[in-house]
DNA sequence: AGAAGCGCTACTGATACAGTAGCGCTTCGC
DNA sequence: GCGAAGCGCTACTGTATCAGTAGCGCTTCT
């Protein structure tokens, strides 16, 4: 039995009240599901320079992510690759602003030691 | 071999540049993550009192996810139990505003059924 | 003393991920 | 036409992570 897809209404890993918020973080709580927006970002590409990307992630796990990603409206996929869609953009903003703060959190990290 | 805890500045699944942003990715890219934060924002309490909260997670995972937590800085432990950062308080702020953007994506989905 | 709660570990079985090989397909140059 | 190259992706095997349950050693309260 593969992994099931958390979409927002439905009961999730750890959550049966199908609140989006809980559907999102059991999307985004797998391995490379932020990963591969994160990288999506920089442009349009295909499956392998995605790949490439990502540091070489195994073919069967990008696939499945990209399938979970696709059902959730936030990665389409056309003749000349994979890109985010608006949706995806939205939550790109969202990671990035992660991105940014993450430095304060590493400097205060690396300060505390 | 035991989990290891992605720390910035480090290799971590993914990535072996060390950059901030891919630590923190590995971080909340595993079970619970960032479902602990979330909860964890309700106020102090307990590690039998959080395991509730999130719907009865396995002891062992709550306890593996505590460990990087707190070595990350997002998390401490007192007396009277665990409790966000100011460090994890930050970073609950991003969730919470990626727990505001779901609900947009949650009414793009159902919108496009 | 006994009961209850604490943080947490140990164990077993199921699921997810890593890593490699290679499929069927299309496109290109020759 | 035909080989070569690239495409998205699946199949497979081994490992790591997670789920679920039982219960330890400790403290607190009655």
């Amino acid at each position: 039995m593969p992994q099931s897809i958390p979409l927002p209404g439905q009961p999730v890993r750890g959550s049966e009240s199908g609140r989006p918020v809980m559907a999102l973080f059991d999307l985004l709580g797998r391995a490379w599901a932020m990963g591969v927006v994160w990288q999506l970002n920089d442009g349009r590409c295909t499956f392998r320079e995605l790949q490439n990307r990502c540091g070489g992630v195994s073919p069967s796990l990008l696939s499945q992510r990209l399938k979970e990603l696709r059902a959730t409206g936030l990665v389409e996929h056309d003749g000349t690759g994979y890109a985010l869609t608006d949706l995806g953009s939205e939550l790109f903003d969202q990671l990035d602003q992660m991105g940014s703060w993450s430095k304060r959190w590493a400097r205060a990290i690396a300060s505390s030691e």
